[in-house]
RNA sequence: CGCGGGAUGGAGCAGUUGGUAGCUCGUCGGGCUCAUAACCCGAAGGCCGGAGGUUCGAGUCCUUCUCCCGCAACCA
C-alpha cells in the first residue's frame, strides 16, 4: 500500500446554527467518527473534519430577533455543537466555522480564481421581486403572477448578481460519475443524481445583495457570497487550500468520504463537485448520503426544535450505548427509527446480556477458580469446540473490516457479535463449572477460561472504533492491555497476557429496567416525525420561507393590549370543498355577519368529507393579513385544536346556535 | 402521469451475480447455574403486496396494478 493510500480524509456536513443539534446530526457525526477511529487503528493517517456553517439570512434573523449580532448569536450555538461532540467522544481533528478568517479568505479566493477563468459572470438576476417581502422568487414560485408569500403582484426586477456556470461542466460531471460506481453511494442515491443532471443544469446564481451576514465578494462588497458557494469550500478551507501552508490539503484532498445527510447528497454530488472542476481542483472520492433518524413515539412536538436531544440520552444512558444504538439499528443509507424502548432493548440484550456479561462471567471464574490470575493455556485444546471458536474469532476482524470498508456500521457490529455469542455458548458446551470439581482437569479449565478471555479481548479491540470506552472498561476488569490496540491486534490468537491479575467489578453495562422507562405506549404505527437535517441548508436555500421556527417551550408573555389586537368572530360555514391538487388545503366561504369570506385551512386529511362542516359556526381570526394560498386569497384563519404530533385535530366549533355569525370571540 | 423510497413469519429487518427463505426481538417448551433473573438448546409461526411474463428454476430479472411513506407544491 502506498503513503497515498494510506490517508483518510473524511468529513461531515458543516451543521448551521439556527437551533440545537439533535440525534440525527449525532448520528452522522458518530458515524464519522467511528469510521476515523477504525480507520486509525487499520494504520492510516486520518483526518476528520466538522464544523458549523454560520452565514445567512436566517442567522442574521434569528440574531436580530434575539437582539444580538449574529457572530454573538452563532458562538453560543456553536459552542454547544462543539461540547455536544466532546461529550459523544468525537475525535475531530478540526472544527471549521464559516465565519473564520481562514475560511473566508479561501472561498473569496476560489470565486476570483474561477471569476477570472471566466466561469463566474456577472448578470443579472432576472427575479420576481415583492418590495414588501424583499424577496426573489422563481417563476415556479409565484401564484397566478403574484407573490407566493402575500399575494401582492410581484415586479421583474433584475437584480445584480454573480452566477457560476455550472452548466459548462454538466456533461464533464455526469461522464465522471458514470466512470466513478463508488463516487455516490449508495447506488439509490446514485441514480437519482444522475437523473437530476440529464435533466440540465442551470447556472447557479451565488451571489445576494438582500442581505449582508456572509462572505463579501472580493470584486464587488456590496455582494455576499450565497450558501453552498460558501459552505461547500469549508471541506478544504479547513486544510489550508490556497494558502502558503497547505500541508494538509497536499496530504489529504482529495477527500475519502463526504458523508452527508441524504437531503444534501445533491448539492454534494453536483454544486461541490462543479466547483472543483472550475478550479482544476481533484474531486472527492465519494459522497454517502446516509438515511435519516426518525421517531416513532408520537408524542414529540411537531415544532422544529430538538425533538430528541442527545445530551439527556447522554445522561441517562452513556455515550457508549448512544452510539451503539445508532451505529447497530440503522442500516446505513436507509431511514431508521429511534425510540426509548428500542435503545433500552439493545443495551439490555446486546450490551448487558450477551457482551458485559460475558465478561463478568468470565472474570468471576477466573477470580473463583484460579485466585483471579489469568490462566496459560494448556498445549492441547480443552475440548472439541476450541477449534470452532477460534476459527470465528480470527474471521470476525476482516469480516467487521469488510464491512466497514462499505460504511455498513450495522453489520460490521453483528460480525463482531457473532464470536461474544459464540464465547458465551462455549461456556456452556465446556461447563467450566464441572470441570472445577475435578482438580486433574485444571489445565483443561484453564485452557477454557484462556480462550474466553481470548474471546473478549479480540472482541473488544474490535468494538472500539464503535465504542469508545469499551477498551478502558474492560481492560480494568480483564488486566488485559485494551486501549489504543490497532485493528490487526484483533485478527490474531493467542495475545493474552496471562499471569496477570483480573479484577471484578461493576456490570460495564448493567442492565435498565424497562419499567423505569413509564414511556406512555402509544400504539400509534411509526410516524414520521422529524428528519435529520445536517447542515440545514435546505431551509437557508429557500428564503422565501421566513417563518422565524417557532420555539417548542411556551410562548413568551404577552399583554392584554397584544391579545385585543385579534379579532375573532363566529362565522358561519356557507360552502367548505377541497382545493384541487392540493393535499391538504379546503376552501371556505364563510358568512362573518353581513360579509363573505373566503378562507383556506390546510386541515384537509382531517376532514374526509367537507360537506360536513357546512352550517357550523367556527371561530375565525378576521382581521389576519389576507394571503394568497395556492392562487385563492385566504382572508382570516380557523382556530383548531390540534395535538402535537398533528395526528389528531379538530376545528373549534361554535354549539350554541343562537349566536350568529360575526360575533365576536374573546 | 412532479421526484424518490418501500411492501418478506407477531414486531423490526437481511437476502449478494436468480438454484432448497435467514437474522434480531417476542411467544412456547427444555437445559444449565460461572454470570448482570443473565447464558445455552429446541419448537411454533411466512401463498416473500396482487396479477402476468422470461427461465429447467425468481423474494431475486421484465411488465402492470394496489397500498404505504418521505420530498416538492400549497398548511395565516
Amino acid at each position: 500500500m502506498t503513503e497515498e493510500q494510506k490517508r483518510f480524509y473524511i468529513t461531515t456536513p458543516i451543521y448551521y446554527p439556527s437551533a440545537n443539534l439533535h440525534i440525527g446530526h449525532a448520528y452522522c457525526t458518530v458515524m464519522a467518527d467511528t469510521m476515523t477511529r477504525y480507520k486509525r487503528m487499520q494504520g492510516y493517517e486520518t483526518y476528520f473534519l466538522t464544523g458549523s456553517d454560520e452565514h445567512g439570512q436566517k442567522i442574521e434573523r434569528v440574531a436580530k430577533a434575539q437582539g444580538v449580532t449574529p457572530i454573538q448569536y452563532t458562538d453560543k450555538i456553536v459552542a454547544t455543537f462543539q461540547d455536544l461532540w466532546k461529550r459523544l467522544l468525537i475525535s475531530n481533528d478540526d472544527f471549521i466555522r464559516t465565519t473564520q478568517p481562514r475560511h473566508m479568505e479561501v472561498v473569496q479566493q476560489i470565486f476570483k480564481t474561477i471569476y477570472e477563468k471566466g466561469d463566474i459572470y456577472k448578470s443579472e438576476y432576472e427575479g420576481h421581486y415583492c418590495t414588501p417581502c424583499e424577496t426573489f422568487f422563481t417563476e415556479r414560485q409565484l401564484v397566478d403572477g403574484n407573490c407566493p408569500d402575500c399575494g401582492r403582484p410581484t415586479e421583474l426586477i433584475k437584480e445584480e448578481s454573480y452566477f457560476f456556470k455550472m452548466s459548462k461542466y454538466q456533461d464533464r460531471l455526469l461522464q465522471y460519475i458514470e466512470d466513478h460506481p463508488d463516487f455516490i453511494q449508495p447506488a439509490a442515491r446514485r441514480n437519482e443524481m444522475i437523473s437530476f443532471i440529464k435533466q440540465g443544469l442551470e447556472d447557479l446564481c451565488i451571489s445576494r445583495t438582500t442581505f449582508d451576514w456572509g462572505i463579501p465578494v472580493p470584486i464587488n462588497d456590496k455582494h455576499v457570497i450565497y450558501v453552498w458557494f460558501d459552505a461547500l469550500t469549508n471541506y478544504i478551507s479547513a486544510l489550508g487550500y490556497g494558502t502558503d501552508h497547505d500541508e494538509l490539503f497536499q496530504k489529504f484532498w482529495p477527500a475519502n468520504i463526504h458523508l452527508v445527510g441524504k437531503d444534501i447528497a445533491r448539492f454534494h454530488a453536483i454544486i461541490w463537485p462543479c466547483i472543483l472542476m472550475a478550479a482544476d481542483l481533484p474531486l472527492p472520492k465519494q459522497i454517502f448520503g446516509h438515511g435519516w433518524v426518525l421517531l416513532n413515539s408520537g408524542k414529540m412536538s411537531k415544532s422544529k426544535g430538538n425533538v430528541v436531544d442527545p445530551n439527556v440520552l447522554l445522561d441517562k444512558y452513556g455515550v457508549d450505548a448512544i452510539r451503539y444504538f445508532l451505529l447497530r439499528e440503522i442500516s446505513t443509507g436507509s431511514d431508521g427509527y429511534y425510540s426509548e424502548e428500542a435503545l433500552v432493548k439493545r443495551i439490555n440484550t446486546d450490551l448487558a446480556n450477551d457482551f458485559g456479561n460475558l465478561v463478568s462471567r468470565t472474570v468471576a471464574m477466573i477470580d473463583k477458580y484460579f485466585e483471579g490470575i489469568v490462566p496459560a493455556p494448556a498445549d492441547t485444546p480443552a475440548s472439541e469446540f476450541d477449534a470452532e471458536l477460534k476459527e470465528l474469532a480470527l474471521s470476525v476482524g476482516n469480516e467487521a473490516a469488510a464491512c466497514l470498508e462499505k460504511m455498513d456500521f450495522p453489520n460490521a457490529l453483528a460480525a463482531i457479535w457473532k464470536l461474544i455469542s459464540r464465547a458465551n455458548k462455549y461456556i456452556d458446551e465446556t461447563a467450566p463449572w464441572v470441570l472445577a470439581k475435578d482438580e486433574s482437569q485444571k489445565a483443561v479449565l484453564g485452557t477454557v477460561l484462556y480462550n474466553l478471555m481470548e474471546s473478549i479481548r479480540i472482541s473488544t479491540i474490535l468494538l472500539s472504533p464503535f465504542m469508545p470506552l469499551v477498551p478502558g472498561k474492560v481492560a480494568e476488569q480483564t488486566g488485559q492491555t485494551l486501549e489504543g490496540r490497532a485493528w490487526a491486534d484483533g485478527c490474531v490468537w493467542g495475545q493474552v497476557e496471562t499471569g496477570v491479575k483480573v479484577c471484578k467489578k461493576d456490570a460495564i453495562f448493567p442492565r435498565i429496567d424497562p419499567k423505569s422507562l413509564d414511556l406512555p405506549k402509544e400504539e400509534a404505527k411509526p410516524e414520521k416525525v422529524k428528519e435529520e437535517k445536517p447542515a440545514a441548508k435546505a431551509e437557508a436555500k429557500k428564503e422565501t420561507k421566513q417563518t422565524a421556527e417557532a420555539p417548542a417551550q411556551a410562548k413568551a408573555e404577552i399583554t392584554y393590549d397584544d391579545f385585543a389586537k385579534l379579532d375573532l368572530r363566529v362565522v358561519e360555514v356557507l360552502e367548505c370543498s377541497k382545493v384541487e391538487k392540493a393535499d391538504k388545503l379546503l376552501q371556505f366561504k364563510l358568512k362573518m355577519g353581513d360579509e363573505v369570506r373566503t378562507v383556506v385551512s390546510g386541515i384537509a386529511k382531517f376532514y374526509e368529507s367537507p360537506e360536513e362542516l357546512v352550517g357550523k359556526k367556527l371561530v375565525l381570526v378576521a382581521n389576519l393579513a389576507p394571503k394568497k394560498i395556492r392562487g385563492i386569497v385566504s382572508h382570516g384563519m380557523l382556530l383548531s385544536a390540534a395535538t402535537d404530533d398533528d395526528s389528531l385535530l379538530e376545528v373549534l366549533q361554535v354549539s350554541k346556535a343562537e349566536i350568529p355569525s360575526g360575533s365576536t370571540v374573546c
